[in-house]
DNA sequence: ACCTCTGCTGGGAGCGCTCCCAAATATATA
DNA sequence: TATATATTTGGGAGCGCTCCCAGCAGAGGT
């Protein structure tokens, strides 16, 4: 078993020192080139890496930026959004030469343990934090620690806080504006939990674009959990309302609506047309093909990676929000091709 | 700013050693209960946690677990399989304590990149590697260090890795057997990946299962790349040679047949009986059901970190093998209560 | 030839922890 | 009470790196 190189020994067999090794390991300009030269033949005939732990340790950044993600586990992939998020997250590290880190809440249990683990000094240099549902105990949390974190999201507390969100309130209020261009007249909305910053800002714009065209969901809102299964639930109690239009907060479950819609031998978009939120399912997985408004989830991730890493370098230091625009994809599900239905 | 707190500072303020400090964070016995309890309310009251660098440095093991995957990445979650392996992975380190390290390939750049960071001494205390095509170079240059890896899936060389795997084989014979069993006669295959060891031994399962039941697949025979689309398409090319079955090697292709059968005026599974492999896609996403050989994904994970525990801490050290069942899901598109189709 | 200035290099100090051995104290045995 | 033994505690050494300052060489100016 032979020990693990270190720079001294590099150092050692280059006829330079510790110090000169660990410039050209840094990319230190002030290294005479044929020395530069003479350590990294030494250092691609070794094979040495540096100590990760060790630089942690030396220059107090550890390069590493945790993302945390707080949900309903089992379920959480069910959901595209947050692969995406994490493909966007990942990409951003990497461009960084970064590493992720990933922190998944499971039951209660885990929950406290990763709270205490993400705020151990020396782990990760940063955390982005989704902000799922409203008041977040992490995101109390680390306000009181000098971890730096940007939530994705808009977290409750505007003020305090850097954030990425995207814009949910102008998404669902351009849905509202399709639907009503469309000649629909009994609109319907399954919304987002209300216990989620998003789900309100999408009910909001929605309402909000419905009043715009002078018209009104009365009784017609249900409220889903995010789940397929919820939204078809939620479809199957409106259906009894008759509405020709719903806005549905989520592709997830809109995908349920169209179940329900279709198990009551209703046809989309021609008895009923809609209009769903996220934009991330592949638009192939349904027949009809989803009308949504979309978010672009992956930027999101990389954005926040970026203005983390401004946070940690002391770059940002005046809380920052950065919203990404939404932008409706009309494809089949809403039948803009149809023309105004037939009442 | 004021300076982090340390051992040294604990120990002052409790009357006690640095040492003794330590020994109460790592819960060492050796301590005198009152002692101890001394040291607690001063860790209490001061909020101290232990840097985990200094921690990973001085002890050299750094109780986190790398997940490396390799595949195109932007298509990543449209497979849940990923999804679900993360979720897997991550239960198994929270349960021990870890943290989780997630890679992701980008493009190949990110690759060498990530190649290199993953064996970085001092990061990460072992990887999961995902197996996705033959010839993956990671495990090559990961079996030329000494940094400890299994990897999920079957690699190439059985003998000289840890890995956990799912029996392909079996679950996919099963499904040939199922098929025949409800008296189709014309079996159709829409297989995976040639390069990948999942897709040869799926391929090769079915074959063996159609060939015990006296039939056989002739022409009718498919390659997808594990995407919806890839699915659709072969499918449309299958129909041609009038399936009156068809086993797909992954549920996201099966969806893409699904819709294939569907555009074509086919009924499924009255016409053509399906059969997929995964049991990952939430039951009523599709219409019918999609029945399929279910395979333990998060349990894979699961067992994939004890294993890399294992072989962190020396407990295994010859080569193991596991293996996790699958199991024939029955559900509506294989029309089993429909009875032998009317030829 | 002398001095200065710049460019490159070496080495001490220290990051905060664990490991280990020895010292100090408490307990058991004769 | 004296001695042996077990329990608890303290502190040195070191993990491999970065940071910083001092030293040393060679180039340039007078």
């Amino acid at each position: 078993m032979k020990r693990r190189l270190n720079l001294e020994d590099i150092g050692r067999r280059a006829g330079v020192s510790r110090s000169t090794v660990s410039r050209v390991v840094n990319a230190d300009p002030h290294v005479r080139p044929e020395t530069k030269k003479r350590v990294e033949a030494v250092i691609a005939e070794t094979g040495y890496r540096p100590h990760a732990a060790a630089r942690s340790l030396a220059s107090n950044s550890t390069g590493v930026i945790g993302l945390v993600i707080s949900s309903a586990v089992e379920t959480l992939f069910d959901d595209p959004y947050f692969g995406r998020l994490i493909l966007g997250v990942s990409g951003g590290t990497n461009e960084g030469g970064m590493t992720l880190a990933l922190f998944l809440f499971g039951d209660q249990a885990d929950a406290s343990s990763i709270i205490s683990r993400v705020v151990t000094p020396g782990l990760v240099d940063g955390v982005i934090v989704t902000a799922t549902t409203r008041g977040n105990p992490l995101i109390d949390h680390l306000q009181g620690t000098d971890m730096p974190f940007v939530v994705v999201g808009r977290p409750d507390s505007a003020r305090s806080t850097f954030c990425v969100d995207v814009d949910n309130r102008g998404g669902a209020r351009a849905a509202a504006l399709h639907l009503a261009a469309l000649g629909r007249r009994r609109p319907a909305l399954i919304a987002a939990p209300s216990n989620t910053n998003a789900g309100v800002d999408r009910r909001n714009g929605f309402l909000e674009g419905l009043a715009e065209a002078g018209l009104s969901v009365e009784d017609r809102v249900g409220e889903g959990d995010w789940s397929q299964g919820s939204g078809r639930e939620a479809m199957a109690l409106l259906l009894a309302e008759r509405p020709d239009a719903v806005f549905v907060a989520s592709d997830r479950m809109a995908v349920g609506a169209l179940r329900a819609i279709r198990e009551a031998g209703l046809d989309c978009p021609r008895d009923i047309s809609l209009v769903s939120f996220d934009g991330l399912v592949p638009p192939d997985l349904t027949m009809p093909r989803l009308s949504s408004v979309v978010q672009p989830v992956t930027e999101v991730g990389k954005r926040a990676v970026r203005l983390l890493r401004s946070v940690i370098d002391g770059t940002s230091t005046t809380p920052e929000h950065v919203v990404f625009p939404t932008e409706l994809a009309v494809r089949e599900s809403c039948g803009s091709t149809l023309g105004p239905a037939a009442t």
